[in-house]
DNA sequence: CCTGCTACCTGATGGC
DNA sequence: TGCCATCAGGTAGCAG
């Protein structure tokens, strides 16, 4: 559940299920998950503490302790699972939190995703590289054309890039760009403010859009084969090579900008 | 400091 | 059917 909107859906449909809920064990199957953590380190901070919140930064999800925070990131297949007692077979658990009256499975058979503990949340240094979050209030035409000036990168680059903007993915990039009739490989520091708010709002539009898809289904925790439902319906550009423009009709292109696929419509996009 | 490239992993898919 | 190559919604770390 890669990009904020879908860690924003997976945030509102797990809070009821987890809030309030202590943590009364955890049992790390694959370790690489608490990568470069060590279990009984892990095991120790988290026992016991009680969930007081959930929240979200950037593509992040934070269960917030009484002592410390679980930090969680998904990557690109990470999911979590709700089960009664023990996970069904057959399901590729990495760490295993339970609760009061569920076990909450962190998932990820790829092992990319990680779920770390830190005492706060300073100590968090890939949080505290994060730039301005998409779904903040802050992020505004200003801010945004203000975060775009500094560098001349490719606009899809710096979509993509963290420390810039939080939250956007490989996905929401492509869809914004061409919502925004704006060729990929336009430098960012070179947009003109007309463009830098056909952005903004594409962005913002795409996101929305893309949260409301996500939680309607909201994700089904207690089904291990949950997943996003009908995302491929709001997709414009994306997965879409060769196939007519909605707009204007030309075949969608596809390309390789910062080693990942990239699909923007060459006639529309300018 | 800035930027681009690669490693990290496994599973699904499609061509031959 | 089997085998191999390719691709996947991400980020950290490193080299230039």
């Amino acid at each position: 559940m890669p990009e904020a909107p879908e860690v924003e859906a997976v945030l509102r449909a797990l809070r009821p299920h987890i809030e309030g809920c202590t943590i009364r064990d955890a049992c790390i199957v694959h370790p690489i998950a608490i990568k470069p953590q060590r279990a009984t380190e892990f095991v120790r901070h988290v026992r016991g503490q009680t969930i007081q919140s959930i929240s979200r930064r950037g593509k992040y999800l934070l269960l917030n302790l009484s002592r410390g925070l679980l930090v969680l990131h998904f990557k690109f297949d990470g999911q979590l699972i709700l089960f009664d007692r023990q996970p069904s077979p057959g399901v590729h658990v990495d760490v295993l939190l339970h609760l009061d009256k569920t076990v909450l499975a962190f998932v990820d058979p790829r092992h990319f995703g990680r779920i770390l503990w830190y005492p706060d949340i300073a100590s968090a240094r890939s949080l505290s590289k994060l730039g301005l979050d998409v779904f903040s209030p802050s992020f505004t035409v200003p801010a945004l054309a203000k975060i775009l000036r500094r560098t001349n990168r490719f606009i899809k680059s710096a979509l993509l890039d963290q420390s810039l903007v939080a939250g956007i993915g490989n996905i929401y990039s492509s869809e914004a760009l061409w919502q925004a009739k704006l060729n990929p490989r336009k430098r960012a520091g070179r947009l003109k403010i007309g463009e830098i708010r056909r952005l903004h709002s594409s962005v913002v539009a795409v996101l929305r859009r893309a949260v409301r898809c996500c939680s309607e289904p909201p994700p089904d925790f207690r089904n291990p084969g949950w997943w996003f439902a009908d995302l491929d319906k709001i997709l414009r550009v994306y997965q879409r090579e060769g196939r007519p423009c909605r707009r204007c009709g030309s075949a969608i292109r596809r390309i390789e900008l910062a080693g990942r696929s990239t699909y923007f419509c060459p006639r529309c996009q300018r």
